[in-house]
RNA sequence: GUGGCCAUAGCUCAGCUGGUUAGAGUGCCAGGUUGUGGCCCUGGAGGUCGCGGGUUCGAAUCCCGCUGGCCACCCCA
């Protein structure tokens, strides 16, 4: 019989990756809490309407890279491939700006895109993202972009790029895209398959096209078309962000895929992960996503980040920690008649406050420790025939080679001072270095 | 979705232009006599050579299809 893997484009988490994964998504957690935000979890699957409406019908997402299925009652179900339009849903699903606006949110988990994988695109990756919702003040979008700077910087990770632009009001929209359209008309028949079908359902992606970028080069500017307000908005955004000593830099071509952005839109870069795909989130203002969901008419701003892509980065400059659930202690018995007194011995450790394994093999005791050594273990406690009979146990050092034995009334206090020494010695050396 | 490259033990790979029971290193398990580790020695388990067809006296090795991975495009996370 064949062996069942996992479907194309999905990947397990083995314990490795978990523990940086934990790491990774508990820094975010913290940084968005450290600035407000609290956390949410919405549906998986959700109505396939939420995004056809929400994200846009033009968009590659909603045309090609959507897992969309029946369920029994005809109702058609998608799987999320963005987190914005369900929160946004959930939110004010549940009136939750009628308490206290804006309501600041955070969340991470699995979203899903039908794309054609490869390093860095799976079909069934994980965001972190935060949203903002309920006012419409460009010091909040200065506020996300902060956000996700600290926690880049949480992780260590240095040399990230940020791009900003402004897509105006959807009045702005509407004249840049008459003069767009006035642009690329004459040109229609030099224009690639892609862009002359763009021309007509979505100008702005024009912008995005590679192989006519010669003439995205001179095509209109988009901050020419913006009144007033919005560039007043967006020149406040710009300030915020230079007095919180972030770096943006601004990409008059940056329009992002998906419809309900409007005003500041940006992404995170980072240049380590050239081969595989180098952006790591991005996100931005919709303040017109509201209504198109059917609700009130109510501004927000947000971002999402691919957590995959940026655990390549944080590995590739190698500030991933070690795994903290290492074990403290392995507890063995030396023959099988010790077994039960060693199981004692390693509940007291765990009462204690220690990671420990317990491994009562039928087994050399050398190998034992030879095991202890590999699982990460600082200390063996042994448990044979002697200590049984007197009530003790022996600890050994794995790191300092000595050992001795204690009763087992200070068993725990001694372990204790043995692990407290080397992570003291640990920091110590990783300082020096 | 389009095009290209790849697929041999848990891992990294060897296997020349098709020829007898498919190998190495590493890892794993066990032993090196009686309760002590990260070294060493010995032994062992583990592969339908991704899957399915075809060519051939004979295929891991050639051809086709499928699946999966990677790369580019596209797009983004």
């Amino acid at each position: 019989m064949p062996q069942i893997a996992a479907p194309k484009g999905t990947r397990d988490i083995l314990p490795d990756e978990f523990a940086a994964r934990r790491w990774l998504l508990d820094a975010h957690a913290a940084v968005a809490e450290s600035f407000g935000y609290r956390g949410i979890e919405t549906p998986i699957i959700e109505s396939t309407e939420l995004f056809s409406r929400g994200v846009g019908t033009d968009t590659d997402i909603v045309e090609k890279q959507m897992f969309t299925f029946e369920d029994r009652g005809g109702r058609s179900l998608t799987l999320r491939p963005e987190g914005t339009a369900g929160t946004l849903r959930a939110v004010l699903g549940a009136h939750l700006d009628q308490e206290l606006r804006p309501v600041r949110l955070h969340y991470a988990g699995p979203f899903f895109r039908a794309e054609r994988p490869q390093a860095g695109r799976q079909h069934q990756f994980t965001q972190v993202g935060i949203e903002c919702i309920g006012e419409g003040s460009p010091a909040l979008d200065a506020e996300i972009i902060e956000v996700a700077w600290r926690f880049f910087k949480a992780l260590g990770i240095d040399g990230i790029h940020l791009q900003v632009n402004s897509l105006g009001s959807p009045e702005d929209r509407a004249r840049y895209r008459t003069a767009l359209v006035a642009y690329y008309t004459p040109l229609e028949a030099s224009l690639c398959d892609d862009c002359r079908r763009r021309l007509h359902t979505n100008p702005l992606r024009l912008l995005d096209c590679k192989r006519d970028a010669g003439l995205v080069a001179a095509a209109p500017i988009l901050w020419e078309s913006l009144d007033r307000p919005s560039r007043d908005h967006f020149t406040t955004v710009l300030r915020d962000l230079e007095s919180a000593g972030i770096d943006a830099i601004r990409n008059d071509r940056l329009v992002r895929g998906l419809d309900y952005y409007g005003h500041t839109v940006f992404e995170f870069w980072h240049d380590i992960l050239q081969g595989a795909q180098s952006s790591l989130g991005g996100g931005g203002r919709y303040d017109g996503l509201a209504e198109l969901l059917g609700f009130p008419s109510t501004p927000a701003t947000g971002y999402a980040l691919g957590v995959e892509r940026i655990l390549m980065v944080a590995r590739a400059v190698g500030t991933v920690p070690s795994d903290p659930a290492a074990t403290d202690v392995l507890v063995c018995s030396v023959e099988p008649g010790q077994a039960e007194a060693a199981a004692g011995v390693a509940r007291l450790l765990r009462d204690a406050g220690m990671h420990s394994i317990l491994d009562v093999a039928e087994r050399r005791l050398d190998r034992k420790l030879r095991g202890a050594s590999r699982a990460g273990a600082r200390v063996a406690v042994i448990v044979g025939e002697n200590e049984v009979g007197s009530d003790s146990a022996v600890v050994r050092d794995l790191d300092g080679r000595s050992q001795q034995t204690v009763p087992i009334a200070e068993l725990a206090s001694t372990v204790i001072r043995i692990l407290a020494r080397d992570s003291v010695a640990e920091t110590a050396i990783g300082e020096d270095s």
